[in-house]
DNA sequence: CTAGAAGTTGAAGTTGACTTTAAGTCAAGG
DNA sequence: CCTTGACTTAAAGTCAACTTCAACTTCTAG
């Protein structure tokens, strides 16, 4: 494959995945005649990482995903500790992002004369209890 | 409260609340001798502002978010289509951290030799039913 | 009353994640 | 053979979202 018709597959532009490379985030694939030449891994690597930026992940976090992979070493205990971190954060972006969906549903539904009394709403379902925010209701 | 003690409460700083001033996303506020003084009202707005920001909302969405408050209007109607829209990537967002998550957790189970072991199941769960990401398993 | 902490402004600087540019190399079709 | 288009590099440019700076004013404690 080579990048054109791999940045094409994965959605991406040749330079992004210039970018990844210089960057460690892609191994350097095989050159022909100075050229990249790639394998389908590639695109699985590259889904892989959208996937990570998607939810929030920088492009350091993910190389350390990547690369530190678990073992028994300590770079396997120091991907262990942020993987662990990881999930944490992923779960607070999820009631994050439900208490958004229901904040914006209600906000379609009701009659609101301002998105602060919304958010006044959304701002007391989230400073009490710890979980929960995502069936508050604002209106 | 001045802008130091709103600073302090939603954990960002002046500097960010001047921002957010300056780019529309935080009303201007009553000023006394030239500084800022805020009501508890602007707390919440933060709030909600961090959460959407937290979401993967740009400050532009954002703001049209907060600002063209649906009505019966064809403002309304922008609003609406804006917030179903989210809604929608919302839900794909929240099935792609459930998809990492899942990655992570069997990751730290299973012995597998690379991450790209992985990420090629998770790649094969996501390229084939729409849905029922999450449920997926890669060792 | 005065030192120092905290506030004000506009403008310039920073960071992360790429993209674009410039100057070239390679390969496939006519 | 020659053009055309995809590829190569390093370096510079861009954009969002802030932060820092410089020069100044104002509030608070001793």
């Amino acid at each position: 494959m080579t990048i054109g018709e791999l940045a094409a597959l994965s959605n991406l532009k040749p330079s992004a995945i210039r970018f990844y490379e210089k960057t460690g985030l892609l191994p350097a694939p095989a050159r022909k005649n100075g050229r990249r030449v790639y394998s389908s891994e590639a695109a699985n690597r590259l889904t892989l990482i959208g996937f990570a930026k998607d939810t929030g992940f920088s492009l350091p976090e993910i190389k350390l995903l990547l690369h530190g992979f678990p073992s028994t070493t300590t770079a396997g205990d120091r991907w262990r500790k942020l993987a662990t971190s990881k999930i944490g954060q992923l779960e607070a972006s999820i009631a994050k992002a439900r208490a958004i969906q229901g904040m914006l549903r209600s906000i379609m539904k009701c009659r609101c004369v301002t998105m602060d009394q919304c958010a006044r709403g959304l701002a007391a379902c989230l400073k009490t209890p710890p979980a929960r925010a995502a069936r508050c209701r604002t209106s």
